[in-house]
DNA sequence: CGATAAATTGACATCACTCAACACCGGTGG
DNA sequence: CCACCGGTGTTGAGTGATGTCAATTTATCG
């Protein structure tokens, strides 16, 4: 696989993340791209991490939808965040014997596999391989964070609107959304467990806000109305992370 | 500062925190304590990080209690996490331009300072630190990813018994809690801004497990009368992480 | 075109919030 | 030594938001 092309990794999501945050070299993406096992596709409504299970490996989203998630007993779910193109799967599951959440893919999802340990074996050869992940690992914190705010202190109504807002950003940022328009890859039973709702309250909470014309949508495309609106109504505020220092 | 002692950082609990992680040589360690800027004291209901501010230093708590928070416009507080000797503050913070949250100290709180570039310097000689910081930063996201479920999807009781089991787990890990009992350093208005409750809520709650005998508390003081009882109920499991591998 | 998933609607019950008031404690200054 | 005060914990009454549990319509996909 490493050498199917010689910039295999070129189109990837995943590296247009990594070169926001560092300068890599050509080289460098060499050194990663001979880590890369292979590609892995995982067909919609497949789990692929299970709850309790030993996993080991880095899988970098070339494309499709996921979502990370936790099963109560009473049958409720819990899903701690999306994931989308350019995102790390393996994280934080690899890190600890066994995985602690789930993940399904909820859109056919290709993805670059390699595993934790050649990963960790390249960071100790360049640096600046650990610290890109530890600054994903930080931005992932952050997502969490914002996460924890939606669902402890803000309303249904403002949860959803920052929920849009962030799906919105994280979307432009790997090309897969307009300026104030984009594709919804996700139902609202899951947008519901990601907020902590119910679906009828989700559903209303979405009429509302098309009712306010804050959004429209038809399918699944919605349209940003008014932006700044929504901001305002969600507490929403982007967060500009710092690139990693080079070496002095 | 770098020179106070021989082994200035020996009894610091964030280097025991280091060392379950990974494999640091005395030399390591004194390559860590000559970054360190000196030590800082912040008394207690003092704000350290203001939101919005600009921040690039790694504080490593000594000694002492605080909370990570966010204040939205409607008066209310969300605690995204508490933070305990063995914590880093600056984390996220100083990773982006500004900081995006507040922190304020809870009591007393002593901390070992370095600016951020200086630890990222490091982290290009030792590439180990480098690793270090992306597993705490994991074991950061593994915390709050936690945090979304209690207030996303258990119940009251099911947070609070959450709460408390976490966070006896974080104190003993850092000797500051016995085998089934701990002081809990936080006021009930603290938890329940951390547990998405109203005071009174969170009040009726906790003499809801003092009736059922799961725990027993006179002044600050915590007793986990049926630790089993109360991992049940919570869905707690405790989360091995796997220590950083060695070099090949 | 049938089958399955997704979105929508409504009635109803209840949990948890709000807004008080009050008890208790330790410290501090008169 | 006592009165005051802020912080903390506790209690109660009332209410509205949000979940539950359907039924129903609409979309999507073989």
């Amino acid at each position: 696989m490493a050498a199917t092309s010689r910039n295999a990794l070129d189109q990837h999501p995943f590296v247009a993340r990594l070169q926001h945050l560092v300068d890599l070299k050509p080289a460098d993406l060499k050194n990663l791209d001979d880590i890369i096992d292979g590609e892995v596709v995982i067909r919609k409504r497949r789990d692929l991490i299970g709850d309790g299970y030993e996993y080991r490996k880095l899988c970098f989203v070339k494309d499709g939808y996921a979502v990370r998630y936790k099963l109560l007993r009473n049958g409720k779910r819990q899903i701690l965040n999306v994931i989308l193109p350019g995102d790390i799967v393996g994280l934080p599951g690899s890190f600890y014997e066994r995985a602690i959440y789930a993940v399904a893919a909820t859109a056919d999802l290709r993805m670059s596999v390699c595993s934790l340990d050649a990963y960790i074996h390249l960071c100790h050869r360049h640096p600046q391989f650990a610290l890109a992940l530890a600054w994903i690992a930080v931005q992932e914190a952050t997502t969490y964070a914002e996460h924890i705010i939606d669902v402890g202190r803000r309303t249904p109504a403002e949860r959803l609107s920052h929920f849009l807002l962030e799906l919105h950003a994280r979307l432009r940022a790997v090309g897969r959304a307009e300026e104030a328009r984009f594709t919804l890859p996700f139902s609202q039973e899951v947008i519901a467990d990601v907020l902590g709702l119910s679906v009828p309250h989700l559903n209303r909470m979405m009429q509302w806000l098309r009712k306010e014309k804050l959004i429209a949508d038809s399918d699944r495309v919605i349209e940003l109305l008014d932006a700044d609106a929504l901001q305002t109504l969600a507490h929403y505020q982007p967060q500009e992370m710092i690139t990693i220092p080079r070496l002095a």
